[in-house]
DNA sequence: CTGTTAGCGCCTTCAA
DNA sequence: TTGAAGGCGCTAACAG
């Protein structure tokens, strides 16, 4: 049970401690016949690095912490995913940890997090406290913020990766305009989020100067839960509306509002035209094949992080210029041209 | 941005390092107001525990690794959060992987948690693989398995928590002959899976006893996903079928099912009972209203943390007896008498 | 190419 | 109640 220490193999071999550690961390100079001895030692002996140690002597964990609010939401889990890899090409290992922004103690996550002396933190949220967050922290440890800022106050001392909610809430006017609809309801807008604070300005922006009309139903939640897509939906059609398409703040709330059409017997699309965000894996199934706008959350996922690892690697060269990627139309089969 | 550690809060308070590790760590030897006074210090000059260091000499991390194969299936995605809300109870905190029992590196995962020496490790699997698995790393730290063994050949030696697949797969049968189908599908069988293994077993056997017919469709994939259960529908639906019932392996196959059946034209539970197991969140949403089986996957949870908890606190106390959680029929709307 | 030495930050005896 | 000292396992100069 007790674990086999460099030490042990060190003088098995009869060499220093130090000639094992520049082994195993494939340091060139060193004979290779010696290095297959100890190699082979190591094997034999179910010798296993003490990770704690290293990052503890060597000041770098080789780890990125990753926070985010929810693993139910499938955008979520596939940027958890997607991050992973891309990571572990990249020779890190990530340690994922579930909190909301919102929450008082989110502190003690940043805490736990930098006291596990991981090399950098991703913290994937579109909050509004988010920024303020993360300046409490980045003095210590680097940070990328994986959502949106505000764009009347950019914290541009922050760096942060996102997907351009604004452009994307603009190009779905533009479309429902292009396919003839000129009422037009946004369900799910949130507050607190500047992600959907830029998609709903996008989208009510274009439309006006469009001459549409857009009726905005709010989502006072502080997640965008397919149950609130249906409740949303429910109060839309409970009375009668005049709207022909509805844009949802993103796709779970998309498929809440599909739910709720089915029971209130609203044809989609024949009844009313309807536009999601995200492209999340359901969007595109069979039965669903929801239109909508791709996150593009693999690029986004890998900008975020490949910013974090310059910032790791290179210090010195920092650089907040927030990115922004620009989602893509997806149609598919729930919008279609009004007659 | 260099860190302040406990050398320079003992200069700063005229004391020894050991003082100010006791006061961190709560030992009730130390005068009140010196405490208060060190405890202070930290405060303002912002000290942070270094995690490493602490667990390299404690031994200890307060650390429980989780390997499971998916965040996408939305049961592990709660299996994953209440895992964590209990170890947090328990003064631990979770490191969650993503990694597959069939994959060829599988072993690198277990690697890399016992390299960063965590107390010990949940693997969630019912894979055939899995107790092999385990029992090549079990030597070197704490494993509970979550997940499914053979009914054949119990692996005994590894301690186990899981849902008890075959009397669901047995009260499955028993509820649709109640409600008067006696020709039925099972959907979803997976040949590697002992958890799904064990509720075909109990499906079919208890059909057979009842005189029931069941036709078996198998699911070659790995995992199982709604697009899987889609494929098989599909196929179950392309040719005239006598069923009146389906068993789904799981709430996700099930969706796909229900998916497939509104491509054909096929209504359930008008020309079709669907039953599926697991109870994932989707399953009691509105439209859907799956009836299905309850996997109790918040006690299997926290039954297999307490277990590994204990082995980890009390080592002597070794106990190998799996533990099975009987699942709850949870009847919704898509079974309905045969009429 | 290899060994020696000195930490990394914390915990934990053992003394005082 | 507190301090001194050693060690956890590994890395990283600096010598040789």
């Amino acid at each position: 049970m007790e674990a086999v220490t460099i030490k042990d193999i060190a003088r098995m071999a009869g060499v220093s401690c130090a000639t094992v550690s520049r082994v195993l961390n494939g340091s060139p100079t060193v004979t290779p016949e010696l290095r297959e001895r100890i190699l082979e030692l190591c094997r034999r002996h179910g010798y296993r690095r003490n990770l704690l140690a290293r990052g503890l002597s060597s000041g770098r964990t080789n780890l990125v912490g990753c926070i985010l609010s929810d693993l139910d939401n499938p955008l979520f889990a596939d940027m958890a995913l997607a991050l992973e890899r891309f990571l572990r090409l990249r020779g890190y290992h990530l340690f994922l940890c579930r909190g909301r922004v919102e929450d008082g103690n989110i502190g003690r996550l940043f805490e736990f997090l930098i006291g596990h002396r991981v090399d950098g933190i991703i913290l994937a949220s579109s909050s509004r406290q988010a920024p303020e967050l993360i300046r409490r922290y980045i003095q210590y440890i680097p940070i990328v913020l994986q959502g949106g800022l505000s764009d009347s106050h950019p914290d541009l001392d922050i760096p942060s990766v996102y997907v351009d909610s604004e452009a994307g809430g603009r190009a779905a006017a533009e479309y429902l305009f292009r396919l003839g609809h000129t009422r037009v309801a946004y369900l799910g807008a949130r507050e607190n989020n500047y992600s959907h604070l830029a998609r709903q300005r996008g989208f009510t922006g274009a439309a006006e100067r469009l001459g549409m009309s857009v009726r905005t139903f709010s989502n006072e939640a502080y997640s965008s839960t397919m149950e609130v897509g249906y409740h949303l939906a429910r109060r839309f059609f409970l009375d009668p509306f005049q709207e022909t398409a509805v844009f949802a703040a993103c796709d779970t709330i998309a498929l809440g509002v599909m739910s709720a059409a089915r029971e209130f017997h609203v044809a989609i699309p024949g009844d009313i035209s309807l536009l999601g965000f995200d492209n999340i894996i359901y969007a595109g199934f069979p039965h669903i094949r929801l239109s909508t706008l791709d996150h593009q959350a693999r690029q986004v996922v890998e900008t975020a992080a490949d910013r974090l690892l310059a910032q790791i690697e290179h210090p010195e060269a920092a650089c907040t210029q927030p990115v922004m990627i620009p989602p893509v139309l997806v149609q598919r089969d729930t919008c279609k041209p009004r007659r």
